[in-house]
DNA sequence: ACGATTTATCGTATATTTACGATGAACGAT
DNA sequence: ATCGTTCATCGTAAATATACGATAAATCGT
């Protein structure tokens, strides 16, 4: 795009289509979904389960952490990732209410 | 990038990952919300009170419809736009159904 | 039929995303 | 101190997204 439009809308638009943009990818979903069934959460599991190389996760894993719906933390030369719950209440939060708010034409 | 590899998700995965890719412009945020807001959904409308070109919101509304999250009805030459609830619902029930299962590490 | 109005589509430029191999940085173990 | 392990980052290539002006297509009113 010639200029990104986006500093145009509201701070909650911007916010939540930055989430949104953060649900994108299938493998973000599946990551998200992963973090929580095992009981492990190193990076080289996921890895382990998913059709990607190594970096490709870790840019993917980056992407949740820049909207913070992930933290990760240093185990060792491991790094344990973990969902964030309070983020993800933030999100379902104002996914819920932009759902409900428009509700038909 | 070379190859696309979302064809090795699930369905459900690629789905979700698809609507929450049409949500994740804060034009479209915004079109969702302004389609509920105002009497009339024509998209005169909706580039009079947007930041963008009249090409550009014909673009995010064809983004929106693509995911089948709002349907379009020729009325004469104008186009009235509106929410599709059910679509709507099934997004989500959908996006609650993850939220509620990733709750922590 | 003609002109005005409305919207989609085309062509195009630039930015961003996705993907991977290669490399680097940090750590534990020997 | 060195080696193997783990993960992030760099560099790069290709695909996709965003934005706009110009143009086409459809319709209504005259």
């Amino acid at each position: 795009m010639a200029v990104s439009k986006k500093e145009e809308f509201t701070q909650e638009e911007i916010w939540l289509a930055d989430v949104a943009k953060s649900l994108s990818h299938p493998a973000r979903i599946k990551i998200l979904k992963m973090l929580n069934e095992m009981n492990s959460c190193m990076v080289g599991s996921l890895v382990d389960k998913l059709p990607l190389a190594q970096a490709t996760v870790s840019q993917h894993l980056k992407e949740l952490k820049r909207v913070g719906l992930i933290d990760g933390e240093i185990d060792g030369p491991k790094i344990c990732y973990c969902v964030n719950t309070k983020a993800l209440a933030k999100a379902k939060n104002a996914l819920d209410k932009l759902f409900n708010k428009i509700g038909c034409c």
